[in-house]
RNA sequence: GCCCAUAUAGCUCAGGCGGUAGAGUGCCACCUUGGUAAGGUGGAGGUCGGCGGUUCAAGUCCGCUUAUGGGCUCCA
């Protein structure tokens, strides 16, 4: 007999020696049943049919849950590997994993995948899934395994086996004439992939190694309903209309040349939000004590050597003689903000010292990443350098944590924090980068921060807590960051006087809140979807004036609000008031005046608020309150 | 940087098999003076991303190149 305990507790028995998570499921009800798609056996997610022999517990997993939605996912990349082999013979496959929101496959092949191909494997794989065969598990020592795949054809599935841990079982999954090599589990049979799309086709190399042969990857995406499907697909279409790129040119925020690849162009209107952006900044750096500096932009090749960036990163950096020196085009403010702490002595007294610089920094970055302005060639940074003692490093990490964390609350975004740890090329000692990171972890377990480990992906002279923002398509970018140095204090022999009188190395922090003025507007156009709440709208009220009979009192209403300080703008045009309320609307500009012979008579405005339409007339001085009062809170 | 795709009017896009370009929108002018998401008529705008080749003839076919998009790699 063997007792299964469900996750509420329950406690069901079967009377016999082996019992699979299908049986159970069919125990219960055969709704769930037909559903499940794996199921969690003490901990472990397995198939269906997995034998269970002995008491455990028990979960099934349906497309609701994460594991269940991968196991799906997965099956279908299978489906999809097994279509390409059947319309490609010769194509080596190499890995197909789920994903979020859909599965790729990556194959190695001499046909160059089209789009039209990307039919047929559809039309491939809507048969195979018609034959509804069953995923067969299969276990098998690593030497026949390896035999097996040789056989096959499969290279980078024997290299695979090869670098699998020597105690690794070895499974297989076989689905009607096709064989993989995988951990499983699967979905019982592919007749559950009742609807699934192929997106895109786009180069990977072989284990993400640019000196490896570069794979075509095809990416897709799959759900259990047609209807889930269609919805799915909707939602992507409704993304791309709140792409920045896309809104930064309707809305006339910031447009790309080709003369000037990665590094943007702001018009009138990005760049009134990039000011105001700034101003806010400016405000809460003040409130925090933070003075400002500014560096110089291009600066001598010594002090790039002194700071480690001429060995670490002259890749990413644009170079240049002047009369017979070499120089850079800073790619980082730090230096400079260094070279400015050295400019004085400094006494223990005066820490922490917090430096702020809002610098434009360029970096050369491959021409294949550029992305509208989430990935540039130059950028403003509103950077900070913080000076202080090892014994306010704590508090001064939380405090930075906590203005980041003010200033994205104010927009409303929500965002992931991850620590990233020692990369490969890094200076510095083993001592200390057990240190830094050792800090940066307890400030944020301190302060209760959920936040994940990123193994290797600190920056070359410290580790970083970084913050991460999503676009509309669900990529993340990093946008805030906190990086502890204790490198470039050395190299630049920063010091300061101790009570002891002698001298000591101060304790250095970057931090950057937006990270890149550039890539928040970008975050920011997305999350709004080009609707700004009102202290960032570049024009906060249109004017729109009924007839010309009209056009003094507008032109009296626009002098007012501009002289209180509100961004406004007249549209007197010959055109009917519908045509006008459109355009504005279309705009995205939160408010809407409409003038006519009502309001000029009782010194009113006719409010229209965007998303919300006609609110009425409201005396203009009531109106001027309000968007003063918005503005100030700077509300959402 | 690598793989694939794309590039036509300010913007969004049409242009089977090669025969020197078209729509909508915007812009300008005129008519219309209209109360909450598109009033009407007319006009101006393009050496079809760039360079080279094939051809009697190239937006259309070929090569190279630049930029953009989707990824990989790399990073704010």
């Amino acid at each position: 007999m063997i007792k299964i305990t469900l996750p509420d507790g329950s406690v069901r028995e079967f009377d016999q020696n082996v019992v699979t998570p299908f049986e159970v499921a069919g125990d219960i009800s055969k709704g769930l049943q037909k559903k499940s798609l794996a199921a969690k056996v003490e901990g472990k997610v397995v198939d269906m049919d997995f034998p269970i022999e002995k008491d455990s517990e028990l979960s099934l997993l349906t497309f609701e849950d994460e594991d269940g939605e991968d196991t799906f996912r997965h099956s279908s990349s299978h489906i999809m590997a097994q279509a390409v082999k059947n319309l490609f013979p010769g194509t080596k496959i190499a890995i197909g994993p789920a994903i979020k929101d859909g599965f790729y496959y990556d194959f190695d092949s001499e046909h160059v995948f089209t789009p039209e191909d990307l039919e047929k494997i559809e039309k491939e794989m809507e048969r195979i899934v018609k034959e509804d065969n069953k995923f067969e598990r299969k276990e098998m020592p690593r030497s026949e395994a390896i035999k097996l795949f040789q056989e096959l054809g499969e290279d980078y599935k024997v290299e695979l086996i090869n670098d699998l841990p020597e105690d690794a079982k070895i499974s297989i999954y076989t689905d009607g004439g096709f064989t993989d090599l995988c951990a499983g589990p699967h979905l019982p049979s592919t007749g559950h992939v009742k609807a699934f799309k192929l997106l895109n086709v786009a180069g990977a190399y072989w284990r993400g190694n640019s000196d490896n042969k570069m794979l075509q990857r095809i990416y897709g995406t799959s759900f259990p309903k047609k209807s889930d499907l269609e919805n799915y697909l909707n939602l992507l279409e409704e993304a791309k209309k709140r792409d920045h790129r896309k809104l930064g040119q309707e809305l006339g925020l910031f447009t790309l040349m080709d003369e000037g690849p990665g590094f943007p162009f702001f018009l009138p209107k990005g760049t009134k939000v990039k000011n105001l952006l700034l101003q806010y900044w400016r405000e809460i750096h003040e409130r925090e004590n933070y003075v400002e500096i500014e560096t110089p932009i291009i600066l001598n090749k010594k002090l790039w050597e002194t700071s480690g960036h001429w060995d670490h990163y002259r890749d990413n950096m644009y170079t240049l003689k002047i009369d017979e020196d070499d120089y850079a085009i800073k790619p980082m403010n730090c230096p400079g903000a260094f070279m400015v702490y050295r400019n004085d002595l400094h006494s223990y007294r005066e820490f922490p010292i917090r430096l702020g610089e809002i610098g434009r920094v360029h970096r050369h970055e491959l021409s294949g990443a550029l992305h509208g302005l989430m990935r540039v060639r130059a950028f403003t940074q509103d950077d900070a350098h913080i000076f202080m003692l090892p014994e306010q490093i704590k508090d001064e990490i939380k405090n930075v944590v906590n203005k980041i964390d003010e200033i994205y609350e104010k927009f409303g975004f929500k965002y992931r924090i991850e620590l990233s740890t020692r990369p490969e090329d890094s200076m510095g000692s083993d001592e200390d980068w057990e240190n830094a990171e050792a800090s940066l972890k307890k400030a944020l377990e301190e302060l209760g921060k959920p936040f994940t480990i990123n193994e290797g992906d600190g920056a070359f002279y410290g580790p970083k807590i970084d913050f991460k923002l999503e676009d509309c398509l669900g990529r993340t970018w990093q946008c805030g960051t906190i990086q502890l140095d204790f490198q470039m204090p050395q190299r630049f022999d920063l010091t300061y006087v101790g009570k002891d009188n002698e001298k000591h190395r101060p304790i250095t922090i970057h931090t950057v809140a937006f990270g890149s003025i550039e890539r928040f507007i970008g975050i920011l156009i997305e999350h709004f979807a080009g609707a700004f709440p009102v202290w960032l709208a570049p024009v906060q009220a249109k004017i729109l004036t009924l007839t010309d009979k009209h056009n003094d009192y507008a032109n009296k209403v626009y002098n007012e609000l501009r002289k209180a300080g509100i961004r406004a703008e007249v549209d007197s045009r010959n055109e009917k008031i519908g045509f006008k309320i459109r355009e504005a609307q279309l705009q995205k500009v939160p408010y809407m005046l409409i003038i006519g012979d009502k309001e000029v008579e009782n010194d009113a405005v006719g409010l229209r608020k965007r998303g919300e339409g006609d609110l009425g007339a409201l005396p203009l001085g009531e109106f001027k309150e309000r968007v003063l009062k918005e503005t100030q809170e700077r509300s959402l």
